[in-house]
Formats: C-alpha cells, structure tokens, sequence
RNA sequence: GUGAAUGUAGCUCAGCUGGUUAGAGCAUCAGAUUGUGGUUCUGAGGGUCGUGGGUUCGAGCCCCAUCUUUCACCCCA
C-alpha cells in the first residue's frame, strides 16, 4: 500500500512547526494583549448550522461526512424516497465565524455581552487547490459580538496592523462598507442585484472598466445603470476625495449615506489613535467577503517588494443579524480572520523566517549511552540535569558512538555528555562542546551551573 | 465546477527519431576509525518509470482513461 494524504492537505514537520507557531503566537499575544478570550469549537458541525450560510458557492466547497452505519444498504432500500439527510447530516466547518454565532446562541446565558473571543483552529474547503489555497488551512479570528460601536472596528484594524508589523510584512488593509455598496445599488435602481454587482466591480482592478461591465450586462444590470456607475470606476485620489465624490453620488440613498458616516466614524478613531495612515486604503471597489456582512469590510493584502503573493491573507467585517438564524435576533458582531497558511507562503518567499533565528535546538546535552551498567549512572545524571531545568535526552540504545554522535549533529545538540568507565569511577563526567570540538571533565553540579544559562 | 501543464530512487533531475539489464548528484546505510560528529575515501541498499488499459516484435518515451501536483478561471484565508 502506497501511502497518501487528500488531495489539498499537507503533513508539517518539525522545522515547519516551529515557523508556524511562531506565527501562531504572534497572533495570540495580540489579540490577548486587546482583551480577547479563546474558545474552540468541534471540527464538525451539523449541515444544517453550515448550509445556505456561505452562499451557492460555498454550499458546494462544504464537505459533507457520510454517515455512520450501512449508507449504502440504506440507499438501496429507500430507493426513489432517499432524502440527502439519509446520507450526510454532518459536514466540516467552513470557516469560524458561523460556528461562533452558532456557540455564542448556545452559550448566550453564560456570556456577558460585549464579548471579545479568538479562535485558531482548521478550516475545510472542498475547492480546487492551486497557489495559497489549501482544502485544510487555519484561520485565527478575533471577533467582538454584542456591540454596534465602530470603536470595535477601530481596534480590528490597529491589531491587524499590530500583527503584520511584528511579522515584518508590509501590507495594505482595504476597508469598505457594504452600507456603500448597498446605496451603490440602490441608486442604480437595482438593489436586488447588489451581490452581482459587488461581486462585479471588485474585479476592477484585475479585468478592467471594459469587462465588468460586460458582465454586469451579462447579469442583467440595465444599460443605464451600467452607464450610471462609470464615475465609480475613475474615482481616484485620496481618502477624503473618495468620500467627498461619495457623498455627491449616494446623495439621494439613505443607506449610502450611512455607509459613508460609518466609515468617516472609523477614519475619526483611527486618527486619533495616530494611525499609520499609509497602510489604510478606503476601496470603494472591495466587495469580497461573505454574504453576511452588513456594515465594514476589511481585506488585507501583502504589500511588500519582497513578495509577489496577491491573495489576500486576511479577510472580515460585520455582520448585524448572523446569530438571528439561529434565533438570537439584533445582536451585532464584528470580526477578522488572518490566513495563517498563506502568510505562511509569504514569509518564506520573503526570507523571514530564516533571519528570526527560529531553529533553536531543543535539546542541550545528549548522553552518550555505554552500555547497561553505565546506562543506570547516566540515568540518574539525567534526572538531576532535568530537575535543573536543562533540556537532555539519552541515546536510547548502546551504539557505536559514531552513530550516536552523528545522532546529535543531527538534530544541532550543542553539547554531549560521556559518562564511562573512567567517568564513573573518578565522578569527573567529559562533556564535549559539539560547535568548538573541545572536551573537559566536570563534577555533576558544575555541569548543572555550566549548562545552565 | 471549467481550461491547461506535470509525474523517472527519500530529494533535485538526466534518459537520443520507441531498441539489451533505466542513470547521476545529494541524502540514507555500512566500512576505513571497537571512546568521538561535522571534512575525506571506499562500498552498499533503494525503481512494477503515478496507476490502469491500448498500439507495437519491442514502451520510461506513442494513444486513451484515471489519480497527484502546479497554474489560470470561478470563488476565497
């Protein structure tokens, strides 16, 4: 039996665990430093939490897990009245964030409200796999839930910042508000389009004024109002130009006005937390994200000379009513999500990791193993170096020393401990220095004090 | 889901218009060196050429199917 894994999934080894912990860590340590709490939530959910959530797309990129027991007999005797709950009634998360909406309805007696929680934890998506796309990667969100207030926004947007700068990856974050896109829409007469459209004109950037209309036309969007929207398109310019041209264009559409206020809100708090406005880029184009989303929408993608990924590696925004079908009305949440897989992908493109010094040994002396009689002396020579609080190991069987040696280049061991006959007798234990070659003999406590720092 | 490329040893790759027993470097293991790694030297193991069919006297090479990986579209972290 030749072994393999799914297609889309991937084994980390040891060195590439290191990497992404790190990454890992980075994240945890800010947005505990912010006041989130970290949940976790099962692999599985039951379709019905998962389905019609994500959109037609996303329906289909869930994977569904058959269900326990004969399927196939069950098949063959239902026949014709087969439902597809017969056949699949659990499916993998898709993402975190209806899983959380999901947890906070479950849990809402135990929660106080507004409430800030983290979660890192994999994701599966029945996509195609290509660059910076897996069919199992991590996301890590942070979401505030129970709280209209931008000031939540705010800080979403200073700990992306936070994160991407202890990364050392230039970014740019776009933020938009769907309120915009709606009053877009509605301005246009074709409010009922809005996802067409949205999910249209954030091509922009990629295909051009030219093919996205040519596809607006091709949903049905009337000429006038593909005609209607082409100031949309040239709008360039800095954040208050963009605004200012907005407040003329979504002038008669109430829900366009709020969109601008909510984002002039955010613009306000960031500056006054000194924000580096640099990285801030209003896009009235950014369409990408869920359904769900109601209020902002952020999206971060790298920014960086060294990189040439183009996949956005952080996604979010707010969602006003997610837990209200599950039966908690009018709560708000605000969230962000960082793609650790792909930041993966771009730290190594960009050489971070190997400046980080992040291969540190874990072990710091190995014992060389004699034989049965020195084993029990080393054994307790072990003990004592551990209860100091010094990473050692034994090699596990009495080997030639070659190979043993060759055990700790191996895996960079800066240290080795000889504990023969000589050693025994005398108490004088030779440790040998693996980088510089040197050896010296040493009582056990001195070793302890040596080895130490 | 649509379109395209790819697959030869653990890894990176050679392999002529189809022609004996498929090669190299690195890695691994063993020995040179029975208490000393990284350098060096010597040797060894490792392949149903992704898989299944087909064409042919003969297929790693040609044809078909399928899977993997990669890239683009769709969509997304």
């Amino acid at each position: 039996m030749k072994p393999s894994i799914p297609k889309g999934t991937r084994d980390f080894s040891p060195d590439e665990m290191v990497r992404r912990n790190f990454i890992l860590q980075t994240i945890r340590n800010v947005y505990e430093r912010y006041g989130f709490r970290q949940i976790e939530t099962p692999a599985m959910e039951n379709l019905s939490m998962l389905e019609g959530k994500y959109g037609e797309e996303g329906d289909k990129l869930l994977f569904r897990i058959l269900n326990s027991g004969d399927v196939t007999n069950e098949i063959k005797e239902k026949r014709d009245s087969i439902k597809t709950s017969d056949l699949s009634e659990k499916g993998l998360r898709y993402d975190l964030t209806v899983p959380f909406a999901r947890y906070v309805v479950m849990h809402r007696n135990e929660i106080t409200f507004p409430f800030r929680r983290y979660q890192m934890q994999p994701v599966w998506r029945a996509d195609r796999p290509q660059k910076g796309r897996y069919r199992e990667f991590y996301q890590c969100d942070a979401d505030v839930i129970g709280s209209d207030s931008l000031l939540n926004e705010a800080e979403l947007v200073q700990i992306i910042a936070d994160v991407f700068s202890a990364l050392n990856i230039g970014v740019s974050i776009k933020i938009n508000n769907r309120k915009i896109l709606a009053g877009i829409a509605e301005i246009l007469g074709q409010a009922d389009k809005i996802i067409d459209i949205t999910v249209a004109i954030d091509k922009l950037d990629k295909i051009g004024a030219e093919k996205v209309n040519e596809e607006l036309r091709s949903k049905g969007v009337s000429d006038d109002a593909v005609q209607k929207m082409q100031p949309l398109f040239s709008v360039k310019g800095n954040t208050s130009g963009k605004l200012a041209f907005l407040d003329t264009f979504l002038e008669k559409s109430d829900i366009g006005k709020k969109g601008i206020e909510e984002v002039r809100t955010l613009l306000n708090y960031l500056d006054t937390l000194k924000f580096q406005t640099a990285l801030l880029d209003l896009d009235i184009t950014l369409a990408r994200g869920l359904n769900y989303y109601t209020g902002a929408i952020f999206e971060v993608k790298v920014n960086d000379t060294r990189s040439t990924f183009t996949s956005s590696v952080l996604g979010g925004g707010r969602y006003d009513d997610l837990t209200g079908i599950f039966g908690l009305p009018d709560v708000s949440g605000v969230g962000i999500s960082f793609g650790i897989d792909r930041i993966y992908d771009v730290m190594l493109e960009m050489d971070l990791f190997d400046k980080l010094n992040l291969n540190k040994p874990s072990t710091k002396v190995l014992l060389v193993n004699f034989g049965s009689k020195e084993e029990h002396y080393a054994l307790t020579v072990l003990q004592k170096l551990r209860a100091a609080d010094i990473k050692a190991e034994i090699y596990p069987d009495a080997a030639k020393m070659k190979k043993q040696m060759a055990y700790a280049d191996a895996y960079k061991i800066p240290y080795v401990l000889l504990i023969g006959d000589e050693e025994m007798q005398s108490g004088k234990l030779t440790l040998k220095n693996m980088t510089s070659g040197e050896q010296s003999k040493h009582e056990v406590e001195e070793l302890m004090n040596m080895l130490h720092e």
